[in-house]
DNA sequence: AATGAATGAGAGTTCATTCAT
DNA sequence: GATGAATGAACTCTCATTCAT
C-alpha cells in the first residue's frame, strides 16, 4: 500500500496491476472483473495482487484514490496553463471548458470507475470530482468582479456547465467524425450567453 | 415472452416479477442481483421466472425494453401537456425543461438500470433516450423557424441541453434543501439566453 | 438445521452427508477435510451440503452435537441393561466397565472427532464426557453405601478408571487378536482391587 | 537435516525453528500452522526454513523425532533418579506414578503433538510412547519376582496404568485447584492394591 | 547461506439454472 | 403451470514452495 520500500520491479508490477484492473473494472465493472484475467493481463500470479492490495474491494479503492488525485492534478494542469487568473471572461469559458474536455478525455473512463465507489473499501468515499469546485470558484469570482450575471446560483451553475460539457463529450466519443473542438467552441458559446453580465 | 395467450393472474405474476427484478437490478447491480431474492420479493418461484425469461440477462433485456417504452410515454405526455407546437419559443424551453426533469423524477433509477445494458441480452443494444431525439427535434423546427440560432449543432445542442439538466438533477438529489423549479428555471433561462435567434 | 419438514429423500441425504462428514473428519482432520469429497461420497453435491449447513465449521458443529446424544443415549442404555442400582459393588463394576467399553466401540472415532470441537461453530462448547459422570456418581454412591473405600476422590477416581479402559481399548484396537472381554476383566479385577472397602 | 557440519549460529537457528515450529503444531495443529508466522516467530526468513527442512511434513517429522528423544531420556532421568532397580516393589509404583507424572508435565504439549504424526513424512511411523514400555518392563520383572501378581497380562495393564494417570493429569490441568501430588498417591495406591501380590 | 517476493494449485463458498414432483 | 431442492461451474482468497538476488 505504501509506495515507499518498494524497488524499481516491483512499483512496475504495481503499476501493471493496477492498469490491468482499471481496464477491467472500468470495461466491465466490479463483480464480473475476474481477478485471474486481471493477473494474467498485469502479467503476474494472483496471489501478486494480494501482495499488494488485501482485496478485490480495496484494489478497487486504491484505483479510485490514485484516478482522483490524477484527475485533480490534471484539471488544475489544464487550467493553468491559460493563466486563468488574468484572462477575461468570455476566454475564461473556453479555457475551463478546454480544460474539462482535456481532462475527461484523458480519462474517459473515469464516470464508469466512479459509478463503482461504492463497491471499493468503505474508506473511500465517493469524492466530489474537484473539476466542479473549481467551476463554482471561477463563477463566483466572475460574478463578484461583475463579469457575470448576478441572478444565478453559481453552484447549481457549476454542476450545469459540467454536466453540458460531459454529456457533449458522451456524444462525441460515440461519434468518431466529429472534431472535439466543436465542444469547446459551443460550451464556450453557451457560457459567454448564458452567464455574461451584459 | 409474449404477452399473448396469459391468464390475469399469470400477467399479474409477470408483472411482480418485472417489479422486483427492477427494484434489485436499480439499487444493486446485475451481477449481485440474486433471482431468488428477486423470486422471493416477488412472491413466486425462481422457476416460475423461468418460465417467462430465459435467463437472468434476458430478464434485464425485458425490463430495459418495458422501461424504455414508458420513458417515451412518459416524456410524451409531459411534454404534451403544454400543446409545445403552439408554443412560443421562450416558454418552449421550460416545457422541455420541466418535462426532462418529469420524467427524470418519475423514474430516479433509469440511470441506474440503462447503466446495466451491456449486461442485457445481446439483441437490446443500448437504446438512445427518446428525450434527447425530442429536443434535438424541437431544436431542429426552433431553427427552421428562425426563432433559434441558426449556427448551432441541433444533435450535439440536445446532448449538452439534456446534460445540463441532468446534472442539475443529480445535485437536486443530493441536495434535498433545493426546490427541483430551481432547475426548470434556470435550465429555461440558460437555453433562452444560449439559443433564442435575438 | 431442522429436521422437521424434510423429505424422506431429503431427510436420507442428510443422513449421508454427516455419515460422509463423520469419516472424513476422523480420519483426516478439519483443515484436510475437502468438502468437494464429502459430497462425492455422500452422493450429493457440493451445493447441497449448504443447503443444510452453513458453512463448514457448522457442519461440525452439527455432527458433534448429534455424536454427544448418540453417545450420552448408548451409555445409559448399556448401563441400563444391567440394573444397575440393584447390582452389588464387585459386579457392578464389571457392568460399567463393559458399558465403557461398548459405548467406546461403537463409536471408536469419538476422541478423534471431539478433539475437532475446537474448529466447530461457536455454540458448540466442548461437552464434558457424559460417562465420566456416570462413573462418579456410581462412585459416590457405593462409598456412601460403604460398599467402597471412603479415602478416594470421587472424581479424580472417575477419571482415573474411564482413561484406564480408553487406553486398554486404544491398545485392542491396534492389536487384533486381543479379546475386548480381556478389558472387561481386567477392568472389573482392577477396580474391584482398588476401591472394595474392605 | 545432519547437525554435523552446522556453524553454532545454523545450529541456533534450527533450535529457534524447531521451536517455534513446536509452539503453531502444538497450539494449531498441522494445517493450520502457517509456515511464514513460524519463520516470523523464528526470526528467520521462509526460506531459510527450507534449507533445513524439505517440506512442513519433514518439518514435524524431525520435531516428533527430537521430542521422542527427549521424552524418552526425560522419562529414564525421572525414574532413574530413585535408583528403581534397588526399590521394593510398593514404592516403586510411587517412583513410576511420579516419572510419567513429571515427564507428562515437562511436555504438556506432547499428546497434541503426537496426535499430528499421521501428517509427518511417511519415515515417521507413530512411535509408541516409551514410558508405556518401561512399565511393561517394570511389571514383568515384578511379576517374576514375585512381587507382583501372576495373573494380569503386562502389557494390557501398562496401557491401562498409563491411561489411568494420563487421565487424572488431564483433570488436574483442568482443575487448576488440585495438587499433582494427588495423582501420585491415588496411582501408586491403586497400583498397588491392583498389582501386589499378597 | 539467507532472504522474501513471486507463484499457482486448490480450498470454501455462491448462485444461475434445471427438472422431478 | 408452479415449485424449490439439487446441481456444479466459477469465483475470491490462502499459503506451501521456489528461486533470483
Amino acid at each position: 500500500m505504501d509506495d515507499q520500500d518498494l524497488s524499481p520491479g516491483q512499483r512496475q508490477k504495481s503499476s501493471a496491476i493496477l492498469a490491468a484492473t482499471r481496464t477491467h473494472f472500468a470495461t466491465r465493472g466490479f463483480e464480473p472483473t475476474k481477478l485471474s484475467e486481471v493477473a494474467r493481463d498485469a502479467g503476474v500470479a494472483v496471489g501478486t495482487i494480494y501482495l499488494r492490495y488485501s482485496s478485490k474491494a480495496e484494489l478497487l479503492a486504491e484505483l479510485l484514490a490514485e484516478l482522483l488525485a490524477g484527475v485533480e492534478a490534471a484539471f488544475y494542469d489544464a487550467v493553468g496553463t491559460g493563466d486563468i487568473g488574468a484572462t477575461p471572461f468570455p476566454e475564461r469559458f473556453a479555457l475551463i471548458a478546454s480544460a474539462v474536455l482535456e481532462t475527461a478525455r484523458a480519462q474517459p473512463d473515469l464516470p464508469a470507475l466512479m459509478a463503482l465507489s461504492a463497491f471499493a473499501a468503505p474508506a473511500t468515499a465517493t469524492p466530489k470530482l474537484a473539476m466542479i469546485g473549481v467551476m463554482e470558484q471561477q463563477l463566483r469570482e466572475g460574478i463578484k468582479t461583475g463579469a457575470l450575471r448576478p441572478d444565478v446560483d453559481a453552484k447549481l451553475v457549476a454542476h450545469m456547465a459540467h454536466g453540458m460539457v460531459e454529456s457533449a463529450m458522451r456524444e462525441i466519443m460515440a461519434n468518431p467524425t466529429r472534431a472535439p473542438q466543436e465542444i469547446v467552441q459551443h460550451s464556450a458559446d453557451a457560457y459567454a450567453r448564458w452567464l455574461l453580465a451584459s
